[in-house]
DNA sequence: TGCAAAATAGAACGATCGTTCTATTTTTTC
DNA sequence: GAAAAAATAGAACGATCGTTCTATTTTGCA
């Protein structure tokens, strides 16, 4: 082998160090996701991770460190499933329908597995610090594109040329809310309909063509 | 004394131990809802009350105990403050709206103090037990109220025949759910106004007259 | 292949948790 | 006012927490 150092097919020339990091990043993100940012003990994490404690701990230096790991794996995961495939929509409601469908989508999924950016904020709700800052900053990050589509979606004329975006943004962030509340903590059953139903509602009232809507050319 | 049992002029003859446990308990609803019903510590308790945690804990004999006497206080108190002056107002609509704005009102003080029921649906998720379902069961009790509302609103013309109750309440449980995040934890300025307005859209979209609104009789 | 560096393990720390025990104080009752 | 009962305090428990320390093992590079 002439070439000292091999770059693989894929770009990162993982040390063993950044690919356990990894994994160990990847067990937190399903614990904290389940019992909150503020439940995930390195103890736990450990166990899940099959090493020592202080073997896990060294990657981070400190649990805050590590709950910092947590969220912005977790925004990763966030736009690559959500935002990311809607940009292949086009410009104007088509994405703004498509961003929200993967949204609720995501939201279903966590019925079950539970949501950062919800349970984060529960429990980060006055307690200044890197790690609020971070879950906020993720959140208002995904929040101003979804104001972005819907002010395309109004250039564009899909929707009145004289609505309030951030309003229909603060409606639209509402169903999600919503959805994550009654679906996973009431066990309601018509969580995911209503909130289809209310996603209706909003653009019809938002002036929304109705066509669009039920037959979205994407997705 | 001709009578041994000095009834006094409120029913409770309340003996010492009632006394200081409904003061505990008033200590502990305000850790409660800034710092979870998880974060509810037995020591910090017994600091803020000014008792030893021994003393604390022979009121409860549980953790358990004393987060389900937080519960129940907190279940009193927005019915006392949310629920019950509503009533005051007339079947339909204006009961209706009057609900609201107590839901609303109720809610922005907790912009600083927080919601129990909210942090509590993020905390126990996933963790069966009683904890859970007491809040489970506040929660629905109100949303239940939240529907009868609606329901009387349609039966008296007050809104449309037509119209899909439940739907309507999700909705509407959503604007309080989006309130308190965007508020609480965004630290958004416009969100109260983004809440009346929303509920505005709702109204006009299940038929409501305009009028009722921007005028209510009550409240 | 051998040496330095990185990664991991294991034990121990002080702190705090919920809980239990035994005294002691306070309150209620007769 | 004395005896019984209730309320509170104080110390201690085992467990777990985040963190630190020192070995030991594993890895990467020459």
């Amino acid at each position: 082998m002439s070439n000292p150092k091999p770059l693989d097919s894929d770009q990162r020339a993982a040390h063993k160090g950044q690919q356990t990091k990894a994994a160990i990043v990847e067990a937190a993100l399903g614990l904290a996701t389940q019992i909150g940012l503020e439940g995930l003990s390195i103890g736990a994490l450990a166990e899940v991770a099959r090493m020592s404690k202080s073997g896990v701990f060294a990657h981070f230096g400190s649990r805050e460190e590590l709950q910092l790991s947590v969220v912005r794996a977790y925004h990763e995961r966030f736009e690559a499933e959500v935002f990311y495939p809607a940009i292949d929509a086009p410009r104007g409601l088509p994405r703004l329908v498509a961003l929200f469908n993967n949204w609720t989508k995501r939201t279903t999924t966590e019925i079950d597995s539970g949501c950062l950016y919800i349970s984060g904020a529960a429990e980060f709700d006055d307690r200044p610090g890197p790690v609020r800052d971070a879950l906020a900053s993720s959140v208002n990050t995904w929040l101003a594109a979804m104001l972005r589509a819907v002010l395309q979606a109004k250039e564009e004329g899909h929707l009145d040329a004289d609505i309030d975006a951030p309003q229909m943004v603060f409606e639209i962030h509402g169903l999600i809310l919503a959805l994550h509340y009654e679906a996973r903590f009431l066990k309601t059953s018509q969580s995911l309909t209503h909130t289809a139903k209310g996603f209706e509602n909003i653009l019809k009232r938002y002036g929304a063509i109705e066509a669009s809507l039920t037959h979205p050319s994407i997705n």
